[in-house]
DNA sequence: TTCATTTTTGTAACCACTGCAAATATATAA
DNA sequence: TTATATATTTGCAGTGGTTACAAAAATGAA
């Protein structure tokens, strides 16, 4: 995927009813372009000193309005914190129990064709993520 | 799945080199016949009476062990608790978002055939989440 | 019985996340 | 511009699931 601009990024907020201020820019920019699917611990740190004061608070806050607003995913796969994904295609998640880095991984079709019984079932939200060493802590 | 009786549940932790105390086989028979996906609170709360004393911190603890062998699968489904499933065959795993119950689903095939560019992975567990509203609740 | 090891227990602490109210910034109206 | 209302940000305190730790209890070996 490639960078998307300020004015693209701002267009976007604004198509989902969101107003641009300094800091949601700031925060939906870093995390649509980032490929290692922060923490908003991680978020804030990288953009505390950019933007002078940045609340820890303001992160969290923002981020919920972006996955509310489905601009942006809330994964589950690391056990101790949320992680943000601003591509919110379908795809699934590797995470290297090891060095902890998360990779994207493309997928075949889709829930639907993996699934049994889901007729009944009103789905909103799928996630698959795979667990184990990736090939650059296996080489090591 | 059928209920599991106690000689055939002692026998798996025995298997697994697990010593079968009086609290650790009461967890364990509560998790592997349990379909609910209880959090480790829920195991708490269901076994405390019938054990008389029951600490907390044992039940985490032991799910743990259990986890770390194998026996039993950690759920991070829901945002906020750990929960536990006893059946560590491949399945995925509905979460209602109105009710909060957790469904097993059937899957085809198993990851492998889901996704693109696994080989160069050593995978050792997989998860497949699904969230959205189950047929009781959308009927209401 | 005696001693070492294992297991359980309760409490305190941890820490990611959220609630809340004050402070600040922005939009609208006059 | 000025005044007022609304929206957004901020910092701190609180929440609650989970874990660390050390003492107590149970178990096994000699």
């Amino acid at each position: 995927m490639r960078m998307l601009t300020r004015p693209e990024l701002k267009m976007q907020l604004q198509n989902a009813g969101i107003r641009p201020s300094v800091q949601r820019l700031a925060i939906y920019e870093y995390v649509k372009n980032s490929c290692e699917h922060p923490t908003a611990e991680a978020v804030y740190e990288a953009l505390r000193d950019e933007l002078g004061s940045l609340s820890l608070t303001t992160v969290y806050n923002t981020l919920k309005l972006y996955v509310d607003a489905g601009l942006v995913m809330m994964l589950h796969i690391d056990d101790n914190f949320q992680r943000f994904d601003g591509d919110t295609s379908v795809h699934a998640h590797f995470r290297c129990s090891l060095c902890g880095s998360i990779h994207d991984l493309s997928v075949k079709g889709d829930y639907h064709t993996w699934l049994c019984g889901v007729e009944n079932l009103a789905v909103t939200d799928a996630q698959l993520y795979l667990k184990g060493v990736c090939s650059k802590c296996s080489q090591q």
